[in-house]
DNA sequence: ATCCGTCCATGCCGTCACGGCATGACCGCG
DNA sequence: CGCGGTCATGCCGTGACGGCATGGACGGAT
């Protein structure tokens, strides 16, 4: 039954030419080898190894073994080489949730770092909705989400990716920017339309949106704002409202727009949410990458 | 150890999805098989199968081993039917040597036969002098020779394969072919000149001859004739000398020349020698199947 | 809501394959 | 002819493996 461990013992005899030395090389007692080649021989029916005293001289039979045999143990070597490389999470595949405003540069840079530090595992990346990636998540359908202002849910676990400090987008001539302002109080938006994803669509980013607000005195007018970013900066571009966004969303602003930091500063978390439990070896790896990688840009630093 | 057992009960389990239904296919109780496989995922440091009570699923690596995992079985499998087809005999290789004069006939039927009922072994037939031929099986240089009157050696097994009536090769106006003779006494041979092989290249066969001749009471005078057959035909076709063949001899014969049997009948013994011990199941073979070629030609018949 | 059936896991035990040690048998060499 | 080297065999202890009985968890039906 257990063949893969006699045809290892065959090889080394065979090769040798010589059970003792077979039997030091295997850490194992001469005897113990010679039962076992003997054994493997009653199973196969076959003669491998013709014997005298002095000499051992492996049959024809004995021959096609050394020649085919180390393929075999190749192979399984291989095969069980392969299972383990999904044990440390060298290898495996990955589904990753994200929503559009996290694709500016959170998401591409940890798929970056994946492909660099875990190229072997396979990272399926999709801009989805909030919902759909917090219920995916829970499903089990998806496997990491990316998000702003997690729901603190009890079968989610959460991985702090990044403090994001809010900024205010506004046209390059409404009044917060006017003279050298380098950034804007949150009183200052008291007042003024402000552009927001609808609550439904992630209440606890609206929310802490709005207590920033509130923290400072502000009763800003809210516009809803589609869920397609870009398409928002009209009303903003005319000076018509102003929208909040991490500082991410600086990056490729149209002409005639500017960012200005909130003073005192605010910033929002970004989670990275799995599931608690069943997590494979692949998500785990990638959760340490992650980590690694908002060490590196300094994400975790409240000024980021 | 035993890893090609664990695997299959791990594909057994990975494809029924069901520990108990997988268990009664492998003819194992189900906690039996619950452990292996579990024993299966402590040696490889993965988690193969996701269980819940009610469902059984594979695992990422779980399903990497269903891809490869059949594979390597088959590849196993594939092996061990290949040794064993060495084991009976139906995959293998012998060396075969025979004498030139037993070329005309017993062999190539021999090797026609083989091919068609093994035609997974390989036989290397060469043409080789007597000597050769015995000293080479004697030391396992060679696995059958195919002579006339083999030697009783301790260590050779004999298997007869043909019996093969004699004849003499006479030239058509030769006095023995006058009239309508169709056969030939050995008496009539005394004084004539007789070819023969030198005594020295096949003692036995020599010796066998002479002693036909002996018993009809006729003293031939003998003639050494080279190992080429058909050269010594020279002094036959011109009446001067007269030689004795088997019956394997008379087809081809150059036309003027005419083959007459011995009256009565005498036939020499053409054996298979091969070593006693350490034959391999090739050898077997071909030694079983010269035996059922000898049957269907009756060989074995004196008159044949 | 509770009960029941299904299914996987665990505890316990008997058997046998495997390995070690001691020893025997055989052969080549000096 | 004895000696050393080599493979085979006898005996025994250990551990892997399988069976049986049972526990525990989940889903579905009433």
């Amino acid at each position: 039954m257990s063949e893969l461990r006699r045809l290892r013992y065959f090889l080394a005899v065979a090769e040798e030419r010589n059970f003792t030395r077979a039997a030091e090389r295997l850490h194992i007692a001469q005897p113990a080898l010679s039962r076992q080649v003997r054994e493997l021989e009653r199973e196969l029916g076959v003669e491998l190894l013709s014997r005298t005293t002095h000499k051992v001289e492996p049959t024809e039979a004995g021959r096609m073994l050394m020649e085919r045999g180390p393929a075999l143990l190749e192979a399984a070597d291989s095969l069980w080489r392969g299972v383990r490389a999904f044990a440390d999470g060298r290898l495996g595949s990955v589904s990753l949730g994200y929503g559009m405003s996290a694709g500016y540069d959170t998401a591409p840079q940890l798929l970056l770092a994946m492909s660099e530090e875990a190229p072997g595992i396979e990272v399926s990346a999709r801009v989805m909705s909030f919902t759909d990636i917090v219920n995916g998540v829970a499903a089990g359908t998806l496997d990491v989400g990316l998000v702003r202002c997690a729901p603190p849910q009890q079968e989610l676990a959460l991985t702090l990716l990044r403090l994001e400090r809010q900024g205010v987008i506004v046209g390059r001539d409404h009044p917060l920017a006017q003279g050298s302002a380098t950034s804007v109080n949150p009183a200052d938006l008291d007042g003024l339309k402000l552009l927001l994803h609808a609550r439904d669509h992630n209440p606890g980013h609206y929310d802490q949106l709005m207590d920033i607000c509130a923290q400072a005195g502000a009763k800003p007018e809210v516009l809803v704002r589609g869920l397609d970013f870009d398409a928002s900066y009209t009303p903003v571009a005319s000076g018509a409202a102003v929208t909040i966004v991490g500082e991410t969303g600086r990056v490729g602003l149209p002409a005639g727009l500017v960012w200005l930091p909130l003073e005192p500063a605010a910033a929002v978390e970004v989670h990275l949410i799995t599931r608690g439990l069943n997590r494979s070896p692949a998500i785990e790896r990638l959760l340490k990458v992650a980590v690694d990688t908002a060490g590196q840009h300094g994400w975790l630093r409240p000024q980021g």
